[in-house]
DNA sequence: CAATTCCATTAAGGTATCTTAAGAACGCTA
DNA sequence: TAGCGTTCTTAAGATACCTTAATGGAATTG
């Protein structure tokens, strides 16, 4: 279960073998429920988060009570509200199973010690937050010059395994449409 | 001028005297006039670049010819094409003077090389980069969430310097309206 | 397996924002 | 200081998307 995770890492930097051992000992393993929370607006987030099985997202809610889905995370994903764990303020995100699922998280402390022992770990971070900005820097200039359809149909060509695990309603809070428009944009698809 | 980047650097991580004299050796200077380019689509990104003076713009052309502005700066700011830089492919956005300005890049050969040499280098990047990620986390929530009112306000409230450098129609591209529609939303407020 | 909740579809009317077009204000530069 | 390009404003008609509401099918639960 934590080769994913220690193929992850090696995927970017180099570490060794006893280094592998010690970023094994310092995570823990979270089984979740369909529907189960990881973490909830106004909790503390004190983990950077591993998707080992299963599917989440991660999400807000706005002052009318409306759901917006800022990112889903499968098998191999990172996921967390790293504004709360960087600024070690109350989250203002919601992550919730989709599917029962299993995390592989780390504590800060740990990961801190970890940043001190390992300098790979460093720029593993580095490099996979830089990745992570790019493709939400792509999804903001799709969301500012494509048409609620283009995104559509970017997303189901572009994360075929996501969609067919979440139902319409929750890509549709993804991609900013209503579900009601999102099936209507399908129908209009279907009828070309 | 070098002080407002080895300032930037030592808010995030400690470095030694002559940790700064070789960081600041590694970075070059670019003096640019209104209007001039720093980067064109189709240009490869080779540096890591900090801004010194002035107000730029970071923007890409969709196939209709429309410009989005995904990101304003001024003095003490990064600003980059991060993908372009990172996969080393030809840039997709371009970035722009707004006012005469004064640069300092980094090559990235010369970059890795301070990561080699200076662990702190990489975590301060890897911070830089978390906190870019979280400023468009927030933003893109707020794309989807707000109205296009409740935008406009929350920039001007909280950029006043950035809106006090840049023409209304560059801040309408930012928030994704039309230069028109964010002149009527600025009457509708006033009339209020 | 029946009941119930959840989810996707369709349609009608409403709203936010766009497009186009024109003119007014502003700011350079000759 | 006149002239010219740039930026901002206003308004009208067009469009994308939303809201509400109703229906039927699918999935979950007792």
């Amino acid at each position: 279960m934590y080769d994913l995770l220690i193929g992850n890492i090696k995927e970017l930097v180099p570490i060794t073998e006893d280094e592998s051992k010690l970023i094994h000992k310092s995570f823990e393993t979270v089984h979740l429920k369909k529907k189960q929370f990881l973490l909830q607006s106004g909790e503390y987030s004190n983990h950077m988060r591993f998707i080992s099985q299963g599917c989440l997202k991660l999400y807000s809610i706005d002052e009318l009570g409306a759901e917006h889905i800022l990112q889903f995370g499968i098998s191999g994903w990172w996921l967390n509200d790293l504004y709360a764990y960087l600024t070690q303020k109350p989250a203002t995100f919601f992550i919730q199973a989709i599917t029962d699922s299993i995390v592989i998280q780390i504590h800060r402390d740990k990961l801190n010690e970890l940043f001190d022992k390992i300098h790979m770990m460093d720029r593993f971070f580095r490099i996979k937050t830089q990745n992570g900005y790019v493709a939400l820097m792509e999804r903001t200039i799709n969301n500012m010059s494509q048409s609620a359809e283009q995104r559509y149909l970017e997303f189901i060509s572009r994360y075929r395994d996501i969609e067919q695990q979440i139902p319409q309603y929750m890509l549709a809070s993804y991609l900013g449409v209503s579900p009601e428009h999102l099936s209507t944009i399908r129908k209009n698809i279907r009828d070309q």
